[in-house]
DNA sequence: CGAGGTTGTCACCTGTTCGTAACATTGGCG
DNA sequence: CGCCAATGTTACGAACAGGTGACAACCTCG
């Protein structure tokens, strides 16, 4: 999946520009020619990073920088400033902006595609440590005990939750009830191996069309299909 | 109190001209002429921010960097690169090295000191962060051992607030019983599980409206919803 | 020593979940 | 096609987990 980048700037040029190489640099790129715009496709499209001009019409890009700080769906998103003049890096780089990083024009392609990489690398691997396990539409977080499809939760109980991740972590593979009873129930065959079956039904009920996934195998037992 | 920060470079006038700006800017500046050095003080003095020349006589500025960032003791320490060459830029900021930023000679030492104070600042309200855990309109300041609704301050005990601010750590992730037994009352078994609820239900009655932060995850443990 | 606060334990209660059995359906096989 | 075993489905009572109130043990401080 790629990552979405806003591009602001009044001039075409300059756009295009950033545009072109940030596209070339696998990244999606959308654009706004002023602030008013920018704020609302930032809010709208929530894209990974923004390229903010210092100079825009109507509304100046601190100002753009400053109100999505402010806005709390917008606030986590990196900006990196377009700067014509030195003397103004004080003021983006300073706390009272908290921009991310500038540039300043002219500036080369390569550099900016660098220095957007950098940033944009440093907030996924702080994102990356949460474990989950995602099968196309379905995602099951184990640590915080959560099932979605497509991004709906699903409410599980916690041998409902435990039976699904054990299917899950061995996606493929035929699970035998009894090999089931041993690893979700945790104790062998004091339980009828029937109470299996039930809890696939319930399993099954719950996850509504995710419910593909789980294969029976008739005479084995089951498996969720890769 | 100042922080430190560790020069690199062979040039006499290089350092003095960055310790002179440093020093203005109200840092405690070391320096080091030669790799070798370089790794030493930063092993012995562990310094705030580390300014790094890509080239250096006998080890080039390329190898320290590497090393540190190998070295446990000194991995987490910024480092600011200084290069000659634009070509060079690429592999400065590629992940291989793993420098945090790069000036290119000749640099301006207001741009210079702009951006250690962003990387420092960065680093320091991250480190804040872990002492004053925020969510929403709930403040926990857990060295002063305070906690707030609104800016209403709630009156909890010793043990409240360290379940409180156990599960506030692991925001998002369920805690058995178990687990909070162990981290809270830091020792095993010996209190029944039922402590735990008991507990809970006097936090949520404490934390009042902020107590919809506190899940009870059925048969699996508790979480504080993020 | 006694008041007030804190803490661990227990018993009771409720809604949920689980295991089981009984019945319905399916699929493979002769 | 018809049989039989395997699996799906339904239903229900028992068991369970967690919320809640009460209480005694303990600690602290005046």
């Amino acid at each position: 999946m790629k990552q979405k980048i806003l591009v602001v700037d009044d001039e075409s040029e300059t756009v295009e520009l950033v545009a072109f190489n940030l596209k070339q640099a696998g990244y999606d790129v959308i654009s706004a020619a002023d602030g008013e715009e920018a704020l609302k496709k930032a809010k709208a499209q929530l894209p990974a990073l923004v390229v903010l001009d210092w100079m825009l019409p109507e509304m100046e890009g601190v100002e753009v920088c400053k109100l999505m700080r402010r806005d709390s769906t917008t606030s986590a998103i990196p900006i990196i400033m377009l700067t014509a003049k030195a003397s103004e890096i004080d003021r983006v780089l300073g706390l009272e902006l908290g921009a991310d990083d500038y540039l300043t024009k002219p500036f080369s392609p390569r550099e900016m595609v660098l220095r957007i990489k950098k940033i944009l690398d440093r907030k996924k691997s702080k994102d990356a440590d949460v474990q989950t396990l995602t099968m196309g539409d379905l995602v099951i977080d184990v640590p915080r005990h959560l099932a979605s499809w497509k991004g709906k939760k699903i409410d599980l109980t916690a041998t409902e939750f435990k039976l699904l991740t054990v299917l899950v972590q061995r996606r493929g593979r035929v699970q035998s009830r009894d090999q089931l009873l041993r690893d979700v129930w945790e104790y062998d065959s004091m339980i009828d191996t029937r109470t299996v079956d039930t809890h696939m039904r319930r399993l099954r009920e719950k996850l509504g069309p995710a419910a593909k996934f789980l294969d029976t195998v008739r005479g084995v037992g089951y498996r969720f299909v890769e």
